[in-house]
DNA sequence: TGTACATCAGTGAACGCGCGTTCACTGATGTAC
DNA sequence: TGTACATCAGTGAACGCGCGTTCACTGATGTAC
């Protein structure tokens, strides 16, 4: 698709104001939130005029998609090189969960872009699909790994499945597979890499990995949107003691 | 403070407006979310002009501060009286945690406002911190009747409390406790009632209840933010599932 | 019970604001011969 | 290497919109004598 050539400065200076777009937008969701996103404002701060803008978005919506997906991606990979960091399966869970963590504390707003609640009026459209599922892959990929490595135990007192949790968790399965298969985006295939597939998770593991994601992303927003005030306040000790407890959780001795 | 006498026409019907006010915010706030909440279109729809609502609400925010402080009080009455209806301590923290889901599920938005990412520039009063408390005060007073009635087990496996974590669930406790003792709401008094206090619950099972309820919310917020799509969807099993096992989790056998 | 005055709800016009998006344009950069 | 044409980035004015809030006003409801 791409020619071998050298850029021209045209192309250069395009893909240059199209980072200072999103940078300028950046800030500018960092101050006001997504709804106070505004293409006027980013123009005013670029010292263009605004309707400069749409030769490089065509639209609010595109702009903000644009954030959402660098939003995945950074994310993402503050998991996968947190986990490419850490020694076992254990300390790689742990790993992520803290640069998860880290990452939504460093950008909450952008955090609040892509978990918290959505933009009214917004429909995300599919290219954000592979960039969400980085980081419940990167999770996925330490089990796998854990399980190939002998480095999983499965739970002692393992309440049953019932009949549609168990579908559920199949066709999860089967879903992470075909998707590790082919990746959305090349980065994070490098990085997922061979234990990417579900292979040899059990169902049962596989629920309680959804279990302790949607555990991390709740202790998260509470921290960012405040719920917090009053009881574990900073939640330092409160995080870290959880995430301890949900590696063990999910099989990771 | 409030003589005893006959409410006035004026009365009445400023009573009522107050109502309507709120009604039609609610269904804006369904429509279009808390950002698109509007004075005007909220006027509009009740057939008056902009600038009567003044005479109501002296500005948008205190509107929606109105709107967050009903939404917190009809969820923790719909927490309240779940566990009313059930019958063990088990039973009970089940109950509530499925009478939270479905409240959320069937008021998205209201759940949104209170639980979502905060509205850019609104600034919660403390008139919010009381009805906001109603939900854990009310989960914490199950633990402590469950506590008082023999219905709760300490947990087997309990990884140990850093010092830090165990100064806050003390700093915690006594909080609760204080909070008990003199309610921000009248009718939260009344049900929470005799074992609101976090009397006799053991710091670790608190910590517990504070990880089953960042778990509870940030299953209930994947879902209603649309993160389940494409792994466990409908969400119905998954969430049964888990709030079995958070009740076991907590103590409660 | 009737009247004079005070209170209050709702009106309508206006202020000043910022927004997304369109469009005809100028002038610079790139390309083909 | 030089020229003619095509492409594209950025301009500036404009359209049409909805918003929160203020203010002087009218007319209805309530209260005190």
């Amino acid at each position: 698709m791409t020619p071998h050539r050298a850029a021209t400065a045209r192309e250069r200076a395009r893909a240059e104001l199209t980072r200072e777009i999103k940078e300028e937008a950046r800030r500018q969701l960092a101050a006001t939130g997504a709804d106070g996103l505004s293409l006027r404002a980013v123009a005013r701060e670029l010292g263009m005029v605004s309707s400069a803008l749409y030769r490089y978005y065509p639209s609010r919506d595109d702009l903000l998609t644009a954030l959402i997906i660098d939003a995945y991606n950074t994310l993402g990979e503050a998991a996968e090189q947190a986990i490419a960091g850490a020694g076992s399966g254990r300390e790689r869970w742990i790993a992520a969960c803290h640069a998860i963590r880290d990452w939504a504390r460093s950008n909450p707003h952008e955090y609040a872009l892509i978990y918290g609640s959505p933009v009214p009026g917004y429909r995300a459209p599919e290219a954000t699909i592979g960039p969400a599922a980085r980081v419940p892959l990167a999770f996925v990929g330490v089990l796998a790994a854990a399980v190939a490595g002998g480095e999983f135990a499965a739970a002692k007192e393992a309440p049953p499945l019932t009949a549609v949790l168990l579908e559920q968790a199949a066709a999860l399965s089967a879903a992470i597979s075909q998707q590790a298969a082919s990746p959305a985006s090349p980065e994070s295939a490098e990085s997922a890499g061979e234990g990417a597939a579900s292979a040899g998770v059990p169902p049962d593991a596989l629920v309680r990995a959804v279990i302790a994601w949607t555990q991390l992303f709740g202790m998260i927003s509470f921290e960012l949107f405040g719920q917090f005030v009053g009881s574990f306040d900073p939640p330092d000790a409160f995080f870290a003691h959880t995430v301890a407890q949900l590696a063990a959780f999910v099989g990771l001795r």
